[in-house]
DNA sequence: AAGACGAAAGTGGTTGA
DNA sequence: TCAACAACTTTCGTCTT
């Protein structure tokens, strides 16, 4: 993934780049799609600049220049109805402009929209792709994105971060769970920004996401630890009954399952150390051995280890 | 020597005034 | 906006196999 030189697109592969000079932008006559060049710093980094993106925050250090806000509109017709002059323009063609206006706005918008979204999806199908998700996540993902960007809620945020809140909302609601560190990775977009993005898209869409189950967890754990199907169906009672006990609740569902797979799996004979189920779990022993101590107490497990 | 255990202090995010 | 809070991590000393 170069920025500087490039000459071809890496979306498409289309040779026709156009570069504008003022902005500072290097970008795709096929597809829209913007190849940041000559901006600081931070290397791999693509950006959709478009006349919606005013705010944006301060990535580092000064002020850019490249971003002159609403700039098609602004500097072709201004609010001023005077002509070139200073002169005062008639009546009538002042209603000319107001309409010119108007509509160049509501075109550009709708332009914008487009190209967002082809970048968006573009995006969506990368990341998704790494992550090894069915197609139907993907069409799922791509019709929650579009309703974010028909509610306006891409404003100032980063496409790709939307783009992995989406895919990590709709693998929650479908069952197939990745863990925000899993998106976080495929995507290149830190866990924190995805988890905010996340949440607002929550709360703005009103989307209702059903918490996590930890057993959605145990095949891919278990099969990672090359643990049978046994050990996977007492893991997964061992969870069932520790839900109706009510003692899962606010734990993290991976150390939960974890948990439970290294219970499962001493219980077995095919023991695992609590580092593997740890490493493959993505988190601590110390984590496991709280969870484990949990599950111990309340379920009145007898065996040791 | 490796694994398991648990205490204590630190971290980043959520929540409620 | 700030402080309290819970879950989890890091680190470390000790015990067990």
């Amino acid at each position: 993934m170069s920025g500087m030189g490039a000459t071809k697109c890496p979306e498409c592969s289309s040779k026709r780049l156009i570069r504008d000079y003022e902005k500072g932008e290097l970008l795709c006559a096929q597809c829209g799609l913007i190849i940041v060049e000559n901006i600081h710093d931070s290397g791999p980094e693509w950006r959709a600049f478009d006349a919606e993106q005013k705010e944006k925050r301060a990535h580092s250090g000064a002020p850019i220049r490249y971003m002159r806000p609403n700039k098609g509109l602004v500097t072709e017709i201004d609010q001023y109805n005077r002509d070139i002059r200073g002169g005062k323009i008639s009546p009538k063609k002042q209603a000319q402009l107001y309409r010119m206006r108007k509509w160049h706005k509501r075109v550009s918008i709708a332009t914008s929209m487009e190209r967002n979204l082809v970048i968006a999806l573009a995006e969506l199908d990368r990341v998704a792709s790494s992550l090894g998700l069915p197609e139907n996540i993907k069409e799922s993902a791509a019709l929650l994105y579009r309703r974010a960007v028909k509610a306006e809620l891409i404003r100032g945020r980063l496409i790709e971060s939307v783009v992995a809140a989406v895919i990590y909302a709709i693998c929650r609601i479908q069952g197939i769970p990745r863990t925000l560190d899993e998106i976080a990775k495929a995507s290149g977009i830190e866990k924190k920004e995805i988890g905010r993005a996340y949440r607002f898209i929550k709360t703005e869409l009103e989307v209702s996401v059903p918490l996590t189950d930890p057993s959605q967890y145990v095949p891919k754990f278990a099969s990672a630890l090359r643990l049978g199907g046994q050990v996977q169906e007492e893991a997964v009672k061992l969870i069932k009954k520790s839900l109706k006990k009510g003692l899962i609740s606010g734990r993290g569902p991976t150390g939960v399952a974890a948990a439970a797979l290294y219970i499962a799996s001493a219980l077995f004979g095919e023991k695992r150390t609590q580092k593997e189920v740890a490493d493959v779990a993505g988190v601590t022993e110390v984590t496991i051995r709280n969870r484990y101590r949990e599950l111990k107490k309340e379920l009145g497990l007898k065996i040791n280890l």
